[in-house]
RNA sequence: GCCAGUUUAGCUCAGUGGUAGAGCAACGGUUUUGUAAACCGUCGGUCCUCGGUUCGAAUCCGAGAACUGGCUCCA
């Protein structure tokens, strides 16, 4: 099965060939680590060493654990290597003779040693049978490797070790584990110096430390729970804006706004296909209950036993009762399954006069006594009681849509539906995902379903992606590409619902779409969900890093299973196609991106903080006029605060910048008299004063076009 | 979930076995000010939790929680 798993994403010869210059230098980087780490610790066994995003790294199995304090002195091997300027040589050779040198300890090493090379053997079983076998060489250093690298290590730019990590052998937990080591390489050193700075740039914008230093969301672990942030008021009034955005553009584009409860039925998510399996272990486990029923064994006698027991307190007990209640409660401690009620018991249960509160004392006694002693009536009990429910959690929405889809009869002239919600949906994300806003346990999803007729789709794609394109827009993102993902057909069944001809009939009309209407895309194989073809967007922020915000998923089989249909204009039933589409993904992952995007200096029409009033002291007079233009620009929806206390101006506007807000109005006795405010843009400082009827028709244009 | 690291005041962080600290914030007062921080004072702590070692634990050990960096997964 893994082995299976590792074939499927192995990279063929070809797509190798295809790697890219700055790839091949990392890729190169790689081994001359290997060689510098083999110089230091000779009997280091190395594993897999490819370029990734951002570097390379390469995994060793070391009795010394590898700190960044060894760093330097690995770099300075490294940069022995490169200036000695060895030539990649690349050598062909059988499988019995790499075996060969596998089990001498020669591969991966600089020389034969006394143990073999354990993960090369690993990797060279990977290697297909027929597929050439091939090393390749720097210096001492022999490497199984497919290739390609650079001609020469001193093509090697400049190249920096960033981390050490721990990973699997092959990423499989069953495997051992192994020693990390990252690093990253550059053509040149401006280019790797550059990349610093984004590092540098990028924890800066932190979404956590920003998030904290402006007061827009918290994680309350204790209480509330890991992975549930609450939005404080200054997040909320982003969260708030976004969602107007998305209302006015949907409401645009023909879209109705529906709301759905956040739990639904076990039926529900059986019915979709989430569980039993393909989702379950992202759901919260279910909430079980019987309708209107204590739960536990004794629930019934319970019940009788409470109203005795409050009876008990109206009325006197004699001697007899009251050793019974004694009794009562000395065996329902016990609750031993089993014991038989004794014949002293029966007696007494016999002999019990009859007014209401002692029947009701017998009736407890009796029932309870049955539940103890004999299982077979616990059984019969059970299956009297109402059957246990279970609700979920929903961690989508489109289930609930598709039951609002079946609550009305449809017709081809109500399609295309386009029901569109603010849902929060809850998903179990493991505790090692979770990650401040990017990875939670709650999600606010900017969420529709549209419901088409399959000839339709086309159109109805196209306007999704424009939709998508008008947002990148709006946000400044110069950067997108749509990562289309597929099914892999032998996986049909188990990743994917079983429909082989679905499949490839929704991926060509995707991909036809995706290609005639000339967006950015890239094709992924094997990714796709598990009803259907699925894109996701990336979009790279302002200093240059990736994000993976919104997804778009056609959905040909779900709809299907929960018999959605509509009557067709040739009076057949036929199923809906459905686009599950989330162009702004998730706030919480959204307005993380836009954090770093912005570092916290959001456009007016985003700030939390909009404007900011600020006095030159707090002569009464002053004061009234700086209220004044504070109570007109909230008349008018604009976030406008005041700060008229004693401190200095120049504290205020400290604060102000500090707090990142937008806009700030500095009032003094000289702009009171011409009617004016002085206007302070955040980071960009004095912009001098205006009269006040001029600034605020500017606030409210900028804030109605969401000026960047 | 797995591996590693971290957790001290609201925030940022000092404090390596002997009385728990600083700056900012908050609060009280003084200051009446023109574009990034005026002064004085006060308050604030279960040193993540539980257990252990010790005459004595923020500090050493163990378990748990949360966070961070990875792995796997994903919006």
């Amino acid at each position: 099965m893994e082995s299976d798993k590792h074939q499927a994403e192995r990279k063929t010869l070809d797509e190798r060939a295809k790697m890219t210059e700055l790839e091949r230098i990392r890729h190169s980087c790689a081994h001359v680590m290997a060689t510098a780490i083999l110089r230091l610790w000779p009997d280091a066994q190395f594993a897999a060493g490819p370029p990734v995003e951002n570097g390379f790294y390469y995994d060793v199995d070391l009795q010394h654990r590898i700190s960044p304090e060894d760093f330097p002195k690995i770099e300075e091997e490294m940069k022995r290597e490169i200036k000695a300027n060895r030539v990649f040589e690349k050598i062909v050779v059988t499988r019995e003779q790499a075996m060969k040198d596998a089990q001498s300890g020669r591969l991966g090493g600089l020389r034969e040693r006394p143990a073999p090379s354990k993960f090369k053997i690993g990797n060279l079983e990977d290697i297909p049978e027929g597929e050439p076998i091939s090393y390749f060489k720097n210096g001492d250093f022999i490497d199984l490797c497919a290739g390609p690298h650079v001609m020469r290590t001193g093509n090697i730019g400049a190249f920096r070790l960033t981390s050490v990590a721990s990973a699997y052998y092959k990423g499989d937990e069953k495997n051992p584990q192994l020693q990390r080591i990252y690093g990253t390489a550059f053509k040149n050193k401006t280019e790797l110096e550059a990349y610093f700075t984004m590092v540098e740039e990028a924890k800066k914008r932190d979404h956590r430390k920003i998030g904290q230093e402006m007061g827009l969301f918290a994680i309350d672990t204790e209480f509330v729970g890991p992975g549930l942030p609450l939005w404080l008021p200054k997040g909320a009034a982003i969260v708030e804006e976004l969602e107007r955005l998305a209302k006015e553009t949907e409401f645009a584009a023909g879209y109705v706004r529906v709301k759905t409860p956040h739990i639904a039925k076990e039926k529900m998510y059986l019915t979709s296909g989430h569980l039993p399996k393909l989702y379950a272990e992202s759901m919260f486990p279910p909430m079980e209950f019987r309708e209107k029923q204590l739960t536990g064994e004794f629930a019934g006698a319970e019940r009788i036993y409470q109203q005795a027991a409050s009876a008990k307190q109206d009325i006197e007990l004699d001697e007899e009762e009251s050793w019974l209640i004694e009794h009562y409660n000395e065996l329902r401690e016990k609750r031993t399954p089993g014991t038989e009620l004794s014949d002293e018991s029966r007696e007494y249960l016999a002999s019990l006069p009859s007014d209401k509160a002692k029947e009701a004392v017998n009736c407890a006694m009796e029932r309870f006594l049955v539940d103890l002693g004999r299982l077979s009536m616990k059984d019969k009990a059970e299956a009297m009681l109402p059957p246990i429910e279970r609700y979920y959690l929903k961690a989508m929405n489109c289930p609930h849509h598709h039951r609002i889809f079946a609550a009305e009869p449809r017709s081809y002239r109500d399609l295309p539906l386009r029901l569109a919600e603010y849902g929060t949906n809850y998903r179990y994300e493991q505790s090692g995902e979770l990650f401040g806003l990017m990875r939670v346990r709650s999600l606010n999803m900017n969420d529709a379903h549209i419901y088409c007729q399959p000839e339709k789709f086309t159109e109805e794609f196209n306007a999704v992606n424009e939709l998508y394109l008008k947002y990148f827009k709006i946000f400044g993102l110069e950067k997108y590409v749509m990562r289309f993902s597929t099914h892999d057909p032998k996986r049909l069944g188990e990743k994917f619902v079983n429909e082989p001809e679905l499949w490839i009939q929704t991926e060509n009309m995707v991909r036809d779409v995706l290609k005639s209407s000339g967006i950015n895309y890239v094709e992924v194989p094997n990714e796709a969900a598990f009803y259907g073809p699925k894109i996701d967007v990336q979009v790279w922020s302002a200093i240059g890093r990736e994000f993976s915000i919104a997804t778009n998923q056609v959905d040909f089989a779900v709809p299907k299973r929960f018999g959605l249909v509509y009557r067709d204009r040739d009076n057949t039933d036929k199923t809906p196609l459905c686009i599950h589409r989330a162009p702004l993904g998730t706030h919480e992952r959204f307005i993380g991106f836009l954090i770093e995007h912005y570092a916290g200096n959001f456009p007016l029409w985003l700030a939390p903080e909009q404007v900011r009033v600020l006095t030159i002291g707090d002569d009464p007079p002053l004061v009234d006029y700086a209220k004044s233009t504070v109570a007109e620009l909230r008349d008018n929806m604009v976030r406008a605060s005041g700060d008229y206390g004693t401190d200095p101006i120049k504290a205020k506007i400290a604060n102000a910048e500090q707090a990142k807000v937008h806009t700030m109005l500095v009032i003094g006795a000289r702009d009171m008299a011409a009617h004016a405010v002085s206007v302070r843009l955040h980071g960009k400082g004095n912009v001098g004063a205006k009269p006040k009827g001029q600034v605020v028709a500017e606030i409210l244009a900028a804030i109605k076009e969401r000026l960047a």
